[in-house]
DNA sequence: GCCGTTTTCGGCCCGACTGTTTTCAGTCG
């Protein structure tokens, strides 16, 4: 993958190049092109040789020049170059907290330190401390960055860290004097991993609030507790821990720290520019000229004020939502030319799918496969949380292992599910199931069976390693597998496309651009699978398959009635990929839905 | 190194905290 490896090889040029001491907004400028070659959907090579790389937002003439480079030699002349300078451990030493490039660099050129065993050598021989401008302190801070490295160790899924955010909230806003709380960070826009905890409260008295926070029940460890902010960790499975940062703020500024404290520091950096360029002055105060506060209480206020519609935190990452026809354009495209543009900047922008919006959920398995539930049971739970329909979407029978049903169940089965929808007044159950992809392309049951079921999501379970020098060496591609079952008319979406568990196993080799088209030209929705160890579609897919039109279906693939809760993880990332109601098939009326199922079939 | 209703040079986000400082640099979010 050409976009991934370049964006290491520019982020590696940046954390080099901060390291020799290199003029700060350069080193920014590989970062910008670094995210821009990691997120971008564009076809990196087939750019270059049209000598169009330049169209690529934060990419210029000199990172242009890099990129070509790289394509041509295989190597970079900068990289290189730094890389015989600077020992190759370096780099990674920044990721430890409170130590920077500054101290770095003097840590290696003073002491020869090439990395993390020599920097703990350092630290105990006591030389690093007689470093100037470095003293006891300050080696501890980093002695513990070391140490609380090895303890956070990777992200925390979004589906973790929620919970316990909502808990720690909800007894925060118990505390007294209180009046407010509000989850911010990553968290709040819906990212599928964050890196800690960030929650927002208004009170007058900070020092007594933060002193019952860092008491709670739960609290691992403290690692400030001042009279503005607060923060903790708790434990995490695997001896790991979490950091909970609580930061308590006055009324007439909630707005802006609520806005400043959720993020994203790109999206931050894009909204302060705007305001400079009204020659006014945002922070976590609120928005200024001079000294005159102009707003601060409301978030919705701030955008506002700065002529920008109410941009809702998922989409806040510096990936278009400034630009006016954000919406079916490639992320990181430059916007369309200024005479393109109309006066309806963002609009459509604040009507995201949202929960309400979702009238059912388009695949539960029931305990006829490797489900909890019988289908009356998953049918009357999600009747309850107010759905209108499910549909029941068992594994088929080369799902072994989760107990798919053979053909002859699965006949069995669908009667059930028949009679199940006829006993239920107001309520829909879908026949439906979770068909196979195999591994030579072909699907697990045959085409008679699938048009017995009004809805086939078609998933690939096996064979994910696939690669093509060795083991698949002359069978399909996971790609070309995907693209084969959408063209079997029966198969109305494809399910978890990529495969991915997050923090577990990495996504098939999955050429999206190749998915996306065909999903669009067949008429095959793809699912937003909303179950927090997947979300897959990710966020930039949902992205992609919208620019190309396609459809989506958001299902919880729940095996219990409780896993039903899920789908709010899967709204947050539809909502991150853009996805409006309209996109979503699963809002549509019991009616309707089977209509538009029913169009490709035709 | 990028970029332009500030347009080919001269900008590039803002404030808090902390430690080792006697006026501020480094780091963080």
């Amino acid at each position: 993958m050409l976009g991934p490896e370049l964006a290491r090889m520019f982020e590696r040029i940046a954390d080099l190049l901060e390291i020799d001491g290199a003029d700060a907004f350069r080193i920014n400028s590989y970062r910008r092109a670094s995210r821009t070659l990691k997120e971008t959907s564009a076809d990196i090579a087939a750019l270059a040789a049209e000598g169009r790389l330049t169209e690529l937002q934060a990419i210029g003439k000199g990172t242009a020049g890099r990129i070509e480079q790289f394509i041509d030699t295989g190597r970079i002349d900068v990289l290189t170059e730094l890389e015989e300078k600077l020992p190759e451990g370096l780099p990674a030493l920044l990721e430890i907290p409170g130590l920077g490039p500054k101290k770095l660099a003097l840590m290696h050129g003073k002491l020869g330190v090439a990395g993390l065993d020599d920097l703990k050598e350092v630290i105990d021989s006591g030389t690093l401390a007689a470093l100037p401008g470095l003293g006891p302190t300050s080696v501890k801070k980093i002695a513990e960055g070391i140490a609380f490295l090895q303890r956070s160790g990777e992200r925390t899924p979004l589906g973790i860290a929620l919970p316990i955010a909502e808990m720690l909230a909800a007894k925060v806003a118990s505390l007294k004097g209180v009046k407010r709380v509000e989850i911010a960070g990553s968290l709040r826009r819906g990212k599928e991993t964050v890196g800690d905890i960030d929650i927002l409260c208004d009170a007058a008295d900070g020092k007594a609030v933060i002193k019952d926070f860092v008491a709670f029940t739960g609290v691992k460890r403290v690692l400030a507790a001042g009279a503005t902010k607060g923060s903790i960790t708790v434990e995490l499975p695997r001896a790991r821990e979490l950091q909970v940062d609580l930061r308590v703020v006055p009324g007439e500024s909630f707005g802006a720290a609520l806005q400043y404290f959720t993020g994203s520091k790109e999206h931050n950096v894009r909204l302060r520019e705007l305001a400079v360029r009204r020659k006014w002055r945002l922070s976590e105060y609120g928005l200024f000229d001079g000294e005159k506060l102009l707003t601060g209480r409301r978030e919705q206020d701030i955008y506002k004020k700065l002529g920008l519609p109410d941009i809702p935190p998922q989409l806040r990452e510096d990936r278009g939502e400034f630009d006016s026809g954000w919406h079916g354009r490639a992320v990181g495209q430059r916007s369309s030319s200024p005479s393109d543009r109309g006066d309806d900047a963002g609009a459509g922008i604040t009507e995201l799918v949202t929960l309400e919006d979702i009238r059912g959920d388009l695949h539960v398995h029931t305990d006829a496969s490797d489900g909890r539930f019988s289908i009356e049971q998953m049918a009357q739970a999600a009747k309850q949380r107010g759905y209108e329909y499910i549909a029941v979407c068992d594994h088929s029978k080369s799902s072994a292992i989760a107990n798919g049903l053979s053909i002859k169940r699965m006949e069995k089965h669908i009667e059930a599910i028949r009679s199940a929808d006829r006993k239920l007044r107001g309520f829909t159950i879908i026949v439906g199931c979770e068909c196979d992809i195999l591994r030579d392309g072909s699907l697990d049951y045959p085409d008679e069976l699938l048009a017995e079921c009004d809805f086939v999501v078609a998933s690939i379970h096996s064979g994910m390693t696939w690669s093509r020098d060795r083991r698949g060496a002359g069978k399909p591609s996971p790609t070309e597998r995907t693209l084969a079952a959408m063209e079997n008319k029966y198969v109305s979406a494809i399910g978890h496309p990529t495969g991915r568990l997050i923090g577990q196993r990495p996504p098939m080799e999955l050429d999206m651009g190749a998915v996306v088209e065909a999903a669009a030209r067949t008429g095959t929705m793809l699912e937003i699978n909303a179950n927090w160890q997947r979300l897959d579609l990710k966020d930039l897919h949902i992205r992609q398959a919208l620019d190309a039109g396609v459809l989506l279906v958001m299902a919880t693939d729940a095996h219990h009635t409780e896993q039903y809760d899920q789908m709010r993880y899967g709204v947050m990332t539809a909502r991150r990929g853009g996805a409006t109601k309209g996109d979503v098939v699963n809002t549509l009326s019991p009616t309707l839905l089977r209509k538009r199922i029913a169009a490709k079939r035709r």
